[in-house]
RNA sequence: GGCAUCGUGGCCGAGUGGCUAGGCAGAGCUCUGCAAAAGCUUGUACAGCGGUUCGAAUCCGCUCGAUGCCUCCA
C-alpha cells in the first residue's frame, strides 16, 4: 500500500512534496495539544480532527507510525512581562483549587470530547510537567552552545545571535528586520536584549504557585521549550511530521526550530504540517475573545449560534468536507447541509448489503473508482475529493436498488470493503455498529408490532388508525417509510 | 503599518491552463390511500479591471474585499 504516491504541503516549503519519511515505513508525527486550563472548544477540535485524519490515512497505507500530542499543563504566560503569570495558576487561583486539579479536569474534558469525535488516542501524550528536567537540560545545552544569556534567574534565547547563521523566520516567512520594525513596544520593563528573544526559563514570583528548582531560579520553563524537549525525546532529534494549528506556525513552532537547530545542529523536522482556522461569524474561535463554541454546546443544541443540535459523526463529516488547509466557516445550513448528506452517505452504504448481486456487472469501473479514491488522499489529505467519491458509488449503490442496474459481486464485494475502510477506518465518521441490545431488539418487536397493525387499517382503508399510528410514532422520533417491499423504519 | 493566505453557482465546498467535482437547497419525476421519507433527473459558477495564451476560473499585474499572524491562542 504505501506507494509513495503521498504528496503534502510542507509549510516549510511553502508547496507540495513527495512524502518520504526519514525511516521507509515509519513515521515520526508531533502534534501540539491543547493548553488544558479550559475548555477545549469546537476550532481546537478542528485540528485534532485534521490530524486524526493524517494519522488514520497513514496507518491505512501500512506506516507504522508513532504519534505524540503533547497536554500543555504548565500552562502559557498570559503576557511578557516579568510579572507574567500562567494561565493555570490563573485560573486555580480564581477558582481556589490546586493546579493540577485544573488540568485533570480540563484533561479529561479534552480526552471525552475528542472521543466523541472518534479521533484516535496517539501513542504518547506526554505532558510538560512530567518533563521539566528534560526541558532543563534542553537550556543547559543551549546556554553551552552559546545562544542563550541568563539574566536575574531567567534564560532567554538570543534570537539575533541565532539569526547571524541562520533564518530565525524561515517557516513563517519573516524577516528578522521587520520583526525588529515591528515589535510593539511593551508597558511592562523586560530583561531581554532584544523584543524577539524568548524565554527559555522564567523565574517564579513569590505569588506564582506553579515553580520548579533550577541553577537559575526556582521558576518554570518557557512556553516553546517543552514542544522541542517531548517531540525530539519520544521522536529523535530528526522526525518526520510536525502538525499544529495555523496560528501556532510564529512565533511557536518557528521557535522550536530555532531551539533544535541549536542543540541539534540541525533542524528537527522534515515536513512542517498545519491546519487551518475553523471560524465562527467569519471570525477566528478563540477562548480569550469568546468568540468559540463548546462541542458539548454543539451535541445539545443549546447555544446561541445554532439552532439545533449536531452529531459529533456530523460536526466530523462536516470539518472533513473541507481541505485541512482551508479556513472553514461553521453555520447553521453549513451543518444543515453536511447533516442530510452524511444520512445519505451511510444510508446508502447500508443500502449496499441488502443487494443480492447477479452475474452481470454494472456500469461503475470499481479499479478506476478505488483509484481515485486513493488519488484523492494521496494529494495531501484531500478528504472532500474522498467524500465525493464516495458520494459517487452511493449513487451507483442507490441506482442498483432502484432502477435495477446490474451488480456483480466482484463490485459487490470490492465496494463493500473499501467503503466500510474509508468510512470507518480512515474518514472514521461512522460509528462502530453496536450489536443490538436486548431492549432495542424488544423495542423493534414492539414496532413491527405496530407497523403490522398499521398496515391491517390501511388494507381496511382504516386511514384515520393507520395515519394516527404513523403520526403518534413520528412524535416519538420514529419514521416509518412506506416502500415497495413493506415498511421499514428509522429511529432518529 | 509589515508578512501571509484567500475571494468559486441560492448556501457549503473541491479543483486549477482546454475534459462532470461533490453535498445542501430549488425544480421536475418515481413510489404512495394521502403524506413523509427515500430514490432518479436537472445546475456551466469561479470578486473587478487589464495582460500572457490558439484557449484562463486556473498564469502575471493592478484594484477592491475578507481572514490569519506580527501578543497567549488549535
Amino acid at each position: 500500500m504505501i506507494d509513495n504516491s503521498l504528496v503534502v504541503l510542507n509549510s516549510l516549503s511553502g508547496k507540495k512534496e513527495a512524502f518520504r519519511p526519514i525511516n521507509p515505513g515509519y513515521v515520526g508525527m508531533y502534534v501540539c495539544g491543547p493548553t488544558v486550563y479550559s475548555n477545549v472548544h469546537l476550532g481546537n477540535c478542528r485540528t485534532f480532527i485534521s490530524f486524526d485524519l493524517i494519522y488514520r490515512y497513514l496507518k491505512h497505507l501500512g506506516y507504522k507510525v508513532r504519534y505524540v500530542r503533547n497536554i500543555t499543563d504548565a500552562g502559557h504566560l498570559e503576557n511578557d512581562e516579568d510579572t507574567g503569570e500562567d494561565r493555570i495558576a490563573k485560573k486555580a487561583r480564581i477558582e481556589k483549587i490546586e493546579p493540577m486539579e485544573v488540568v485533570q479536569y480540563y484533561t479529561v474534558d479534552f480526552h471525552q470530547i475528542l472521543e466523541k469525535f472518534n479521533t484516535l488516542p496517539p501513542g504518547i501524550e506526554p505532558t510538560a510537567t512530567g518533563h521539566i528536567i528534560e526541558q532543563i537540560e534542553l537550556i543547559k545545552e543551549i546556554l553551552k552552545a552559546g545562544y542563550a544569556y541568563e539574566i536575574n534567574g531567567s534564560v532567554y534565547f538570543d534570537v539575533l545571535k541565532y539569526n547571524e547563521t541562520n533564518h530565525y523566520g524561515k517557516l513563517s516567512g519573516r524577516k528578522i528586520e521587520e520583526l525588529i520594525h515591528n515589535t510593539r513596544t511593551l508597558e511592562g520593563q523586560s530583561d531581554k536584549k532584544n523584543p524577539q528573544d524568548f524565554a527559555l526559563w522564567k523565574k517564579a514570583e513569590p505569588q506564582h504557585i506553579m515553580r520548579w528548582p533550577s541553577t537559575w531560579s526556582d521558576g518554570f520553563p518557557g512556553w516553546h521549550l517543552e514542544c522541542t524537549a517531548m517531540s525530539t525525546k519520544y521522536l529523535g532529534a530528526s522526525f518526520d511530521i510536525h502538525g499544529g494549528g495555523m496560528d501556532l506556525k510564529f512565533p511557536h513552532h518557528e521557535c522550536e526550530i530555532a531551539q533544535a537547530q541549536v542543540i541539534h545542529q540541525h533542524p528537527p523536522v522534515k515536513y512542517w504540517l498545519h491546519a487551518n482556522m475553523l471560524t465562527l461569524n467569519g471570525k477566528k474561535m478563540a477562548k480569550s475573545t469568546g468568540n468559540n463554541i463548546l462541542p458539548h454546546d454543539i451535541f445539545s443544541g443549546k447555544n446561541d449560534f445554532l439552532k439545533k443540535p449536531y452529531s459529533p459523526q456530523v460536526v466530523r463529516f462536516f470539518m472533513l468536507q473541507a481541505h485541512y488547509t482551508s479556513i472553514l466557516d461553521i453555520s447553521e445550513d453549513a451543518l444543515e447541509a453536511s447533516e442530510k448528506g452524511y444520512m445519505r452517505l451511510i444510508e446508502g452504504v447500508k443500502q449496499l448489503a441488502t443487494i443480492t448481486p447477479g452475474n452481470e456487472a454494472g456500469n461503475f469501473d470499481t479499479d478506476q473508482w478505488l483509484k481515485k479514491c486513493y488519488a484523492a488522499m494521496d494529494d495531501d489529505f484531500n478528504s472532500p475529493l474522498l467524500i465525493a467519491q464516495l458520494f459517487d458509488a452511493v449513487k451507483y449503490i442507490n441506482q442498483v436498488v432502484h432502477k435495477g442496474i446490474p451488480i456483480s459481486s466482484a463490485q459487490q464485494d470490492c465496494l463493500n470493503t473499501m467503503l466500510d475502510s474509508f468510512i470507518h477506518d480512515v474518514l472514521g465518521i461512522a460509528p462502530e455498529v453496536k450489536s443490538s441490545s436486548e431492549a432495542e431488539d424488544k423495542l423493534s418487536k414492539t414496532i413491527g408490532l405496530l407497523i403490522a397493525l398499521r398496515n391491517k387499517a390501511r388494507a381496511n382503508k382504516d386511514f384515520v388508525t393507520s395515519d394516527q399510528i404513523r403520526d403518534q410514532l413520528l412524535s416519538y422520533g420514529i419514521q416509518l417509510n412506506d416502500g415497495k417491499e413493506g415498511t421499514q423504519f428509522t429511529i432518529q
